[in-house]
RNA sequence: CGGGGCGUGGCUCAGCCUGGUAGAGCGCCUGGUUCGGGACCAGGAGGCCGGAGGUUCGAAUCCUCUCGCCCCGACCA
């Protein structure tokens, strides 16, 4: 083996240098045969198999070498893309003083989310879930004038809370990385650039990792926040749920998106009917009742009892519908909402849950979905246990306020162009927001304008999950025999094969190969291990090296192979002294289809 | 925090019901034969059966407690 390839290559000053030795057989990659038991989804199965990483503890995780190689390829996109709207790297205490959290109120407001600890003086701190507050006194303590903003401040470090439940290896865990920046700025106008700024910016970091997100509107939470997005990556390992439009454009989070109720399946009886009593022993749910009465749900309203900020509150949906409690809190203006106790439901109605209704309501507000407003002679509870009432008409048999309080469902019409809407499992993999206020007020961040007078600064803050970029990359992108990783993020772009290690001529072939793939700045591997060829080419595929030269039989012909790992065409061959050359060239073309094209 | 499942060499698992000297495959080490999609033969190393207590002449196996991990639910700036 000649020295030359171990020796670490020469470093121009400020360049920096993952790991001189690209030896196979010199790397820690333990592959594994088998599926580890514990591991449920495929992100999590192919990075332990592939050996990307090793659990330490329930949501805690190593990343090893090749997990560590992606990681810093995601990072180093990130860092790009946020330097290019002229965002500023720091790097910020993952350990905090319990103060800060307390002026901005979120030390209470986490609760057991976040990690706490004591110093020896017995003083709170605890391991920081997000940087709002340390950037926030930074800011307080440094920019005094109008003139120094805007800023945007940026951090890529590890971030900790502690999840109730860890799961689906790397995509949901109790210590990660993130990037997270923040944006101050003199005016709304101001932060509406920031955050158009990120929008792009995320676009194109997501695009060059080779994830499809969509970016969907948010709920803005309790925060007072104006504005917010997330960016779902389309997968049934995630867990939050988003409505798309096929036709147009609309996208949102479930929590907030709004839709046309289909029409309900049978039209109310005509006339102006007045309520009236009918006998249901024993039938509780909106199922009993539509056996019962040969009605379909659409035609019965549901009654459910809320307690929000304390005090109940009646919801009343259509049959069919599911409450949205992020809506349904907005309408009643209450932050904390739940369903309330059976026994508190008695004390309120004098009947059992399952015989509730509108009508005769006094001691308690009516908030009613949309979708009721306008119908007529439905069917609800009678507020006396094991009846309930036909003929009862929104509005005229009781008094409600109408707001959308439904959660959205597959098959709604979508509220822009009418299309039936769809329903999608994805993981969340950034999120920008416009803060507002919220830190720069309770903190005390205060600037002097051009006037001479004090202003508040108004804040965003935008955050990305890296190693669930790496994780959501591998869901969308792995087949039987592995992870597909795009050229941008995988730990090596190619894995320069000899078949016979043993054949001299071979060895110096993929010497030189692998030394002209260097020269021309590919990542390049050499499996120099004495290996049977079947064991290197599985292990390729399983780690995801988007492309090998295998330099074999044909070697003495001139002839080497190029396999690309993505699509599954079959191997070409290709002539020594060029092969290199035409990598380069499929490499680049990769990264450059990677780029986003804008909308 | 509720419900369920699982802890036995590095990995996948058997053994547990019916107590009696701890097993297989893969991986690992040595030697040999092989060498284009996870080779074969021979030899070998490696396990206080998650931990503690109990029952018993005797516990991986039965009982109690505990810890850890996974899944479902609740929760999720």
């Amino acid at each position: 083996m000649s020295s030359a390839l171990i020796e670490p290559q020469k470093t121009r000053p400020g360049t920096l240098k993952l790991h001189p030795i690209m030896l196979w057989s010199k790397l820690f990659i333990p592959t594994l045969r088998e599926t580890p038991a514990e591991a449920e989804v495929a992100s999590h199965q192919l990075l332990l198999r592939a050996g990307y990483v090793r659990q330490l503890a329930a949501g805690v995780y190593s990343h090893l070498y090749l997990g560590n190689r992606s990681l810093l390829k995601i990072q180093q996109i990130i860092r790009e893309e946020m330097d290019a709207i002229g965002a500023q790297e720091f790097l910020l205490p993952a350990l905090n003083p319990a103060e800060v959290w307390q002026e901005s109120g979120r030390w209470d407001v986490m609760g057991p989310n976040m990690f706490r600890l004591k110093d020896r003086w017995g003083r709170d701190l605890c391991l920081g879930m997000t940087h709002e507050e340390i950037m926030t006194a930074i800011a307080r303590g440094e920019l005094r004038s109008y003139k120094q903003l805007p800023q945007m401040w940026y951090q890529i470090q590890t971030k900790f809370r502690d999840e109730a439940r860890p799961k689906s290896g790397l995509l949901r865990v109790r210590q990660f990385i993130m990037k997270d920046s923040y944006s101050f700025d003199i005016d709304a106008a101001g932060l509406d650039v920031a955050y158009q700024k990120h929008y792009e910016a995320y676009r194109k970091i997501f695009a060059r990792c080779g994830v499809d997100v969509i970016p969907v509107e948010a709920d803005s939470g309790a925060m007072g926040g104006s504005q917010s997005m997330e960016f779902m990556v389309p997968s049934d390992a995630g867990e939050d749920f988003v409505v798309v439009c096929p036709a147009c454009k609309y996208a949102a989070n479930l929590e907030k998106a709004e839709s046309v109720a289909v029409v309900p399946g049978t039209a109310d009886p005509e006339g102006d009917l007045s309520p009236e009593e009918f006998h249901t022993p024993g039938l509780k749910s909106i199922a009993d009742l539509c056996a019962f009465t040969g009605l379909p749900d659409s035609s019965q309203m549901k009654s459910l009892v809320m307690v929000a900020g304390g005090k109940p509150v009646l919801a009343l949906l259509r049959g069919e519908h599911q409450l949205s409690e992020t809506k349904f809190s907005k309408a009643v203006g209450a932050t904390e909402v739940r369903p309330a106790h059976p026994f508190e439901i008695v004390d309120w109605f004098g009947a059992e849950p399952g015989s509730l209704g509108p009508v005769g309501v006094k001691n308690m507000p009516v908030v009613a979905d949309v979708a009721l407003e306008g119908r007529k002679n439905m069917i609800s509870g009678a507020n006396k246990t094991d009846y309930h009432l036909r003929n009862v008409t929104p509005g005229e048999d009781f008094q409600a306020k109408f707001v959308d309080i439904r959660q959205s469902q597959a098959g709604d019409g979508c509220t822009v162009c009418g299309a039936a809407l769809e329903m999608k499992k994805t993981i969340e993999v950034g999120h920008i927001f416009k803060l507002g206020y919220k830190y720069s007020a309770s903190m005390g961040l205060r600037v002097l304008d051009e006037k001479g007078a004090e202003i508040t600064p108004i804040m965003g803050s935008y955050g990305i999950g890296v190693e669930r970029i790496l994780a959501s990359c591998i869901e969308q992108h792995h087949d039987k025999n592995g992870i597909l990783m795009p050229a941008t993020i995988a730990p090596f772009v190619v894995a320069v094969t000899p078949v016979n290690q043993a054949d001299p001529l071979q060895r110096a072939a993929a010497e030189k190969i692998y030394a002209d793939c260097k020269a021309l700045g590919i990542d390049a591997i050499l499996d120099d291990r004495d290996e049977r060829p079947g064991v290197k080419f599985k292990d390729a595929d399983l780690v995801g090296i988007p492309y090998r030269i295998t330099i074999g039989k044909k070697l003495p012909q001139g002839i080497v192979e190029m396999t690309v790992r993505r699509g599954g065409a079959p191997a070409s061959e290709v002539a020594v002294d060029a092969v290199v050359a035409e990598l380069k060239k499929l490499v680049d073309a990769e990264v450059a289809a990677a780029a986003w094209s804008g909308n």
